[in-house]
This record gives structure tokens, sequence and C-alpha cells, in this order.
RNA sequence: GGGCGAGUAGCUCAGUUGGUUAGAGCGCCUGCCUUACACGCAGGAUGUCGGGGGUUCGAGUCCCUCCUCGCUCACCA
């Protein structure tokens, strides 16, 4: 056999910085994140696909640890298909983010001293449009360093002009169904964004705040009904005040009217028995139509007007309907200044009855948490019962999972409230709504291809100022981005449904239900079958990630630390279902040094393999006759089959068979903590702590049992690399591709190696086992007594009571070179006394090894010590007759349970003979 | 306010249909530079399983109740 010396192949310390991008570019030279959809069974060929659509980044994003967990999550999971022989498909891309885009260009503009409205709408969507195509990509990029094995031929965007074909289309195809309609009501208002938003885009968080009594004159002088408000510059657009129709209080006053304080308007009383709980504030609301939800409803109900009294801006302003109700020394006055003032001037007019301190929701835009302003307007809704339905029938059918399954309970709460979408936003980035109007005739027409004239007078027609809400693209993602609506796409009938969805819980209504919706709504079918909600990156105090409060994490900076493996296997080992992950920012060492350390232990042992095993292909295990394998070999290569089988049913099953989850399976899989921490155990304390030294004096040794070991220990390490590969792709190709195993059938690259499979042929090994626990507790008793390192201990092996004794008497002399290595601790089967003063070690099977320590113990201290063994275990044991004296127990519990019981029984009882003779021996009475 | 979830070792979490003496990783303590690895090896300590009640032969596990956190929804002006 020719040795290579290894030490010239591998460096003593894996060095991520020289390897990884290489690695990387030879990955996408040799096309193995390309799929290719003529091999799916769907579109003629022999393979299953599994397909993940990323969750498009916004184009103006930079990495942050959201997306490292986010994007690794979907690697790993991609990266375990491909190997397990699906045709995978991993589609990349990004989103224009509409508001989120919109306001980067704007705070550039302001820099400049600008806004969007001196360059105007075409000048500022080029700008924007440039902007992005300049440093869009930045993320994508990004992406590459931390091993997304994304198709990057396949990279969509949400703007370019096929996406935008697909949204012209899914418009078109709404409003020809009758879903599209526009509404004139009051909707949610960003007065720094100047656009409307959606119910979700309008998030609430509790704020204290005040709740103002104002008492509102009876026009005829006869006294007064005093109204609560949290926004008292809102009563200037007041229509009337509603009461309960059965309050005693107020119902004689039902017709009357009243005079509005400063604005000086005659308002009715009326009577309202859906919009007025009697029960709060003073029982009687102000109704102010423009600019509140649900006085709204109530304006429409009773067919009251509806003055707007504040600008776009949020300020002070007498609009639609509003005559002067707005005083000119409020004129133009910021909303918050104006309740001040309005407070102020309620005082002197001696209306203001009290304020109580008032906690109440508030809602703030998302993206620039600016209070949003209640608002009457036109906007473009599309009507959601109809669609919500199938989204909602998929779920109860379990065609759709959603992971951690509380969440599915969430998204159906939601679904079954849902309410009409508002998809109009005043921006100017974005898709333009695909509607016409008619200055001449009137007509409206909504087109799938930009029109320049009226179709029916011919007049010119005027496109709608709008664009659409961005989500309005995103929820066609799934198919969007395989060609849809062209329907002979082969990318469509290939890779559509998709499979996983991966993402945070916090865009579960605002993407993950829309797009289950679309769906339905344009294909048919459900999007994917499975939705995998991650938790969120943390600091240490619990607290969210983000740039904006100063506790990041840069993955970037942990990549140039630590390497791009480290920083996967930390997000996807402290990753349990739906948990977050807890990293902190002011110490990466002890974020990611486990990692680190994780992957130093692979190096090492991918070092001594090269060193000790050589360069010389070793022979294929299968093909090793069995009666040459040893004890080890048997033990380590049982090990990697439960390994598999454990990592299996962590990560799997992939897909519902037949399209609908079963009850058992509904839950199951996706579980990446336990799936690496497996992997981990196996590697580390399966692999290299027992098997690797076992083999040391074997391979030593030489000749075919050295052989043998070699052979196997390549076997194993094989099997890890392929576990992990998903995990640290980068790591496991470098030592993958130095592995002396036979090359047929094994292909270039771990990355499309197959994944393991269970080898039937190798069952537990018991016996390997008693070596094992032998070594633990001779290891300990070294420890207890302190016993130098350098001396070396001679026990005897007594058998008399063991349920094996050739058996046991065979593992310690097949394997006491292993056992002396390890514990410098020779045993010979000599029988010894129970009773002889030193320490005794009763093996499982019985069996007692008998390590003579006189003149080397404590023998004070040894009696002790057994003397409370002795007492614990006679707690036990009465505890353990007591049940088994109890026919309550007996009669009932299982049969299996009982048995157990009994066989304990017998166990603690000889233990409990041994112990006494012990401390008779040793205590001398 | 509605709905949901969580409270187990200093920290992060496992604990399958109730059934051995409740586990893991990290951290901590002790001893070791043993020829792959000190980014390592070996050993050790630590829990009235949030409180109280109940069902049961038996409860971390089931029921009730209270407390504390978290998520989510919501037009109480």
């Amino acid at each position: 056999m020719t040795q290579i010396p290894a030490q010239t192949e591998l460096p003593p310390q894996y060095d991520p910085a020289s390897t990884e991008a290489a690695l990387y570019k030879e990955w996408l030279d040799a096309g193995l994140f390309t799929a290719d959809p003529a091999k799916s069974r769907r579109a003629g060929g022999d393979k299953d696909t599994f397909v993940i659509v990323m969750p498009p980044p916004n184009v103006t994003a930079v990495l942050h640890m959201g997306h490292g967990l986010n994007n690794t999550v979907q690697d790993v999971v991609t990266r375990w298909r491909r190997m397990c022989g699906d045709e995978a498909l991993w589609v990349p891309g990004t989103d224009h983010a509409g508001i989120a885009t919109q306001n980067v260009v704007e705070k550039q503009l302001a820099g400049e001293g600008k806004t969007r409205f001196d360059l105007g709408r075409d000048a500022f969507v080029a700008r924007t449009t440039e902007f992005v195509t300049e440093t869009g990509g930045t993320i994508l990029e990004q992406l590459k360093a931390i091993g997304s094995s994304c198709d990057w031929t396949r990279t969509a965007y949400t703007l370019s002009p096929e996406l935008s074909k697909a949204v012209r289309e899914a418009f078109v195809q709404l409003h020809e169904r009758g879903l599209i309609y526009r509404g004139h009501r009051v909707i949610h208002w960003c007065s720094r964004c100047l656009t409307s938003l959606s119910d979700e885009e309008a998030e609430h968080s509790d704020e204290t705040g005040a709740l103002y009594h104002v008492s509102y004159p009876l026009t005829d002088g006869t006294g007064s009904i005093t109204i609560a408000t949290t926004r008292p510059e809102t009563m200037l657009a007041d229509v009337a005040v509603a009461v309960h129709p059965d309050d005693e209080r107020y119902k004689h006053l039902i017709g009357k009217t009243l005079t509005l304080p400063i604005a000086n308007a005659e308002i009715p009383i009326i009577a309202d028995a859906e919009g007025v709980d009697p029960t709060f504030g003073t029982g009687a609301v102000k109704i102010t139509p423009a600019h509140d939800a649900n006085d709204f409803e109530m304006g429409t109900r009773h067919k009251l007007p509806m003055p707007v009294i504040l600008s776009p801006e949020g300020n002070m302003a007498n609009g639609a309907d509003a005559g002067s109700r707005v005083p000119a020394e409020l004129l133009g006055i910021d909303r918050f200044e104006a309740r001040e003032r309005v407070v102020q001037m309620l005082k002197h007019l001696n209306a203001l009855v009290k304020i109580d301190a008032h906690t109440h929701a508030v809602r703030h835009c998302y993206r620039c948490d600016t209070v949003v302003e209640p608002r009457l307007s036109d906007q473009w809704f599309v009507k959601m019962k109809p669609l919500a339905e199938p989204a909602l029938q998929a779920v109860r059918d379990r065609k759709i999972r959603i992971l951690p399954e509380r969440w599915e309970a969430v998204y159906i709460n939601w679904l079954e409230g849902i309410r009409d979408w508002n998809i109009s936003r005043q921006l100017w980035w974005g898709h333009r709504i695909p509607v016409w109007y008619c200055d001449g005739c009137g007509e409206v027409t909504v087109s799938r291809d930009d029109i320049a004239k009226c179709p029916k007078c011919g007049g010119p027609a005027r496109q709608d100022e709008d664009v659409l809400d961005t989500w309005f693209s995103s929820w066609l993602w799934p198919f969007s981005t395989l060609g849809w609506p062209d329907r002979n796409s082969i990318d469509l009938k290939a890779f559509y449904p998709t499979d996983d969805l991966v993402t945070a819980p916090e865009i579960l209504f605002f993407w993950v239900a829309r797009m289950i919706m679309g769906g339905f709504a344009f294909m048919g079918e459900a999007p994917f079958h499975t939705v995998y909600l991650h938790g969120t990156v943390r600091d240490m105090k619990h607290v969210k990630m983000s740039k904006s409060l100063g506790n990041g994490i840069d993955p970037l900076d942990v990549i140039a630390l630590y390497g791009t493996d480290a920083l996967r296997y930390t997000v996807i080992a402290g990753l349990g279902l739906g948990a977050d992950v807890m990293l902190d920012p002011n110490d990466l060492e002890k974020s990611f040094s486990p990692g680190r350390n994780f992957l130093t232990k692979l190096w090492n042992i991918g070092r001594f393999l090269l060193t000790n095993v050589g360069g010389e292909t070793v022979q294929p295990v299968e093909t090793i006759s069995p009666d040459k394998l040893r004890r080890a070999d048997r033990w380590i290569l049982n090990r990697l089959n439960e390994a598999i089988a454990e990592c299996d049913a962590a990560l799997g099953p992939a897909r519902p068979r037949g399209g609908v989850w079963t009850e058992s399976e509904l839950y199951r899989g996706l579980r990446l903590s336990e799936y690496t921490e497996t992997a981990r155990r196996f590697v580390w304390n399966e692999l290299a702590d027992w098997y690797l030294e076992s083999t040391k004096s074997r391979i030593a040794a030489g000749g075919d049992d050295s052989a043998v070991a070699r052979a196997v220990l390549a076997h194993c390490f094989d099997g890890a690399l392929r576990l992990l590969q998903p995990i640290v792709p980068f790591i496991t190709e470098t030592l993958w591709r130095r592995l002396p195993i036979a090359t047929e059938g094994r292909g270039n690259f771990i990355a499309v190696a197959p994944w393991p499979t269970r080898n039937s042929n190798f069952t537990a090994e018991p016996e390997f086992d008693l070596a094992r626990e032998a070594i633990n507790s001779i290891r300990q008793l070294r420890a207890d007594y302190s016993l130098p390192p350098g001396d070396r201990i001679h026990a005897h092996l007594d058998t008399s009571s063991s349920t094996n004794a050739n058996g046991d008497t065979s593992v310690f002399a097949d394997e006491g070179d292993f056992i002396t290595r390890l514990t410098r601790c020779d045993i010979d089967s000599a029988s010894g006394s129970a009773g002889e003063a030193g320490a005794t070690i009763l093996l499982s099977t019985g069996s007692r090894i008998i390590v003579p320590l006189a003149g080397v113990i404590d023998l004070d201290k040894e009696c002790r010590k057994t003397k409370g063994e002795l007492e614990k275990l006679e707690t036990q044991l009465s505890a353990l007759e007591g049940r088994l004296s109890n026919p309550g127990f007996t009669d009932r519990a299982p049969a299996n349970v009982v048995a157990a019981e009994r066989q304990k029984l017998t166990e603690w009882t000889a233990r409990r003979e041994q112990l006494t003779q012990k401390v008779v021996s040793l205590c001398g009475s």
C-alpha cells in the first residue's frame, strides 16, 4: 500500500477563506444547482421534483442574520432533497418593495434638497430603476457567500417585464370574475408615505393616550350631551352624535340637534344600536364618517354628509364637504398640534368636561411607523371571501400543513374573518394599475395592454395614477417565477406546485395566506404542501436583532471570522421547530465557537484518517467478509445506521403521499436542530470518541485487521460527511473529495452524492457496549481516587454471577488492548472476591470487575461512599417493593411495565447484597 | 377584549399514547499539553418539572384554578 503523507494534503487547520469561494464557483461551473424540467415526472421525466421559491428579499436589502437564517434553512432542505435524488429547484429573486424602495430613494433626494415632486413621476421612476439596477444585486451576491444552492439561471424580480405581465393578467382576471372593485370608503392613510395601506400594513400597538370628554350643547339650549373621544381634533368633522336607542339617559333627545363647538355646525342626535356601546365612555358617540371606519358605516347607514378636515399630509384643512368647519387659526396645523389647540379652545369654551388616561391600540404604518389616519377615499379592492374559501379548505383537508402546528389556528382565524384587500397605493414605484379612464364619456377600461384611446368613444384615455400593493405581485410568486401566465411554460408544468415555503411568521398574512389564495385563484391548486415558519434571530435579551437597534450581527463578519459553515451550523443547530435563535452580538466567540469547534473536529478526524488510512482506496465495507468484522466495526456500522434513521426521521417525510398529509405524518419532519444534533453526536461522541480510538491499536498492528479498520473508518466518515453536507457543505466537500474510498457511482461532488441509506446487516452490538461500560466505570474510578495518569492498575474480572460468563470473558480478552489504552487498566479473568478491599464495578451483565486498591485508596472514604450508596438504594428499593406489592399497580399497569419493574427488583436486590458485603469488608462491621 | 402558545439544571431547550433513579448542548468546577484535535481529552456538581387543588396504584405528562411571559387578532368612540 502506498502511503501518501497526508500532512502535505491537509493543513493542520481548516481555512474557510481560502476554500469557500473557490468551491462555490466549482459548484456553479458544474451546474449542480440548475434544475432540468425534462427530468420532472410531471414533464415526462423519471424524477420527483423538490421546489422551494425563496421569499424574495427587498431589492434594496443588505444581508442580515434574518436572511442568513431563512436562506440557510431553505438551502439545507434543498441540499438534502438533492442528495435524495429529487430534481431540486430553489428559485431565487428579489422584490421591488414598493413603499420601502420609494422611501429609500426619497431619502436620497431629500439629501439633495429635493422631493419626488421636483423630479416628476417619470424621472423619479427612472432614477429608482437606476438605483435598483446598480445596487439591487447586492443581496443575491451575499446569498452566494452563505452557500445558497439556488438556481441562479432562474433569478426573478417582481418588477421584471415577465412578472409585470403576470401582475396585469392577475388583475384583469380578477376583475373579469367580479372580484376587483373600486370602493369609496375609509382606509388607513400614512401621511408620511402619502399612500393608503391595507389593514395588514397598519399595525396595532398599544399606547397610553387620553380620553377627552367634551360637552356638546343642545341647539335648543335645554342642556347638553357629553361625548368621549381620543382624537378631539376630528370633532370638527362630526356630523352627528349617536346613542343607543334603548339608552334611558338619551332616549328623549333622539331627533334633537346639537351645536358643534368651534365649528359651530348644527348636528343631529341619532339612534344606532349596532355602532354604539352604551357602557363605554358616556354612551354617546360623535360621528366622524370621513375619519373613522366605524363612523363611516354609521354615516352610510344614516346617509350623513362626510366632511374631510385633514389634508393628505395630515394637516388641518377644509376638504371635501367641510365648508369652513376648520377655523382659520387651525388651518395647515399638524394633526397632533391641532389636537392640543382644539383642547385649549374647548377649555376656553367651557366645553371640556374632563380628560381621563386611556390605553388603546393605535395603528402605525409598517414602513415608517407614522400613526396612520383613517381617511375617506377611492381605492381598488379585492373581494377576499371567495378567495379565502379554498385556502381555508386546503388546510382543513390537510393538503397544506403549517409548521409549527399552532400557526394553523392563527391562519384559519384570520381567513375566517378576512376583509377586502385594498390594493391601491398612491406611490410611483410599482406596477401601475391597469385601468384607464375616459374623461369624455366616463368609461372605465381594465386592460392587459396599454391603451391610449377610450374603446367606447375614442377619446383620450388616462391611466389610473396609483400603483398596486407590493404584495399583489408577491402573491403570484410561486407560479409567476415559473412562467405563468404562459400555460405552456415547461417550468410551470414541471415545477408547480412547489413543495415547502420557508419564512418567518411575520408575513403569514401579508404573503403566505395570499399566496395560497392566489395559487387556487390562478392555478386551481395549492402552491405548496408545507409552510415552515421559523423563529426570529434575537440577542441575549431576546430582543429581535435589527440594524436600527444596534444589536445586529453582520453575517459577513461571522463568515470572515469563523467561516460560512460555522455560521450555517450555528443557526441550524439552534433552530428548534418554531423556536427563536439566540445569538450574542457582543460576543461572537460565545455564539459561533461551538460551530467552529465542531468543524475543527471534523477536520481532525479527516487528518487522522488520511494519515493513518492512507491514500489507497479501501475495500467497500459491503464486500468485507462478516467474520472479519470485529465488535467495534459492527458497533459503529450499527451506530451509523441509527444515525441515518434518526436524521431521516427528523427531516422527513419530504412530501405527502397522494397529495394529502396523513394524520401520523402531518406535523412530522423539518426538525433541523434534531437532525444536526444527531449528526453531531454520531461524529463526535461515537465515531471520534469510541470507534476512532478503538482503531488505533489495530491500525498500528497492521495486517488484515488493520485494513478492515481502515475500511470501516473511511466508510463511516463518508456516511457522516454525507449526512452533514446540507448543513456544512464547504468543509464536507473539501474532506470528502480526499477520502480513499471507491469512486464508482460516487460522483465528483458530495453536493450531489447519494444520501446515505441503512445497511440492515449491521444490528446492535451489546458486547462492544459492555467494553464501553467498563471503560467508563474504570475512568470514573480513576477520577474518584485521583489515580495519577501514569499509574497502571490491575483488575480481575469475576464472572461468577454473570448471565453470560463466557461472553464477558471473550469481550475482555478481545478488547483488552483497547480498554488498557483508554484507562491504563489491565483486566485479567482471574476470579477475585467481592469482599476484597478495593473497588468493585458491577457491569450490566452481572459480572464484576474487582480493582484491588489497598494502599492506594482511602478506606474510610470508600466506606462512607459505599454506605451512602447503599442507603440510597434501600430507599429506592423499598419504594419499588411497595409498588410491586400494590395490587392496583400489578393488576392495572401494562404487563411489560410490571415485568420491567420485577426485573429491576431482581437487579437492585443483587446490588444490595453486593453493597452490603462490601460495607462489611471495608468498614469492618 | 377575543384566540393561541409557553413556564423543566445558571442559559437555550428535549421529554412520544400517564409507567425505570427527569435528559442534551452550552456554561460552571476538578484533573490532564495521552503520538487527529487544548477549537482538545477525562471526570464532576446542579432541578420541591411556575403556585395551588383534583383524577389515578402511579402525574413533568390528564383536568380545574391562579400567577408570569410571549405571539396573534380587534372599529369600543
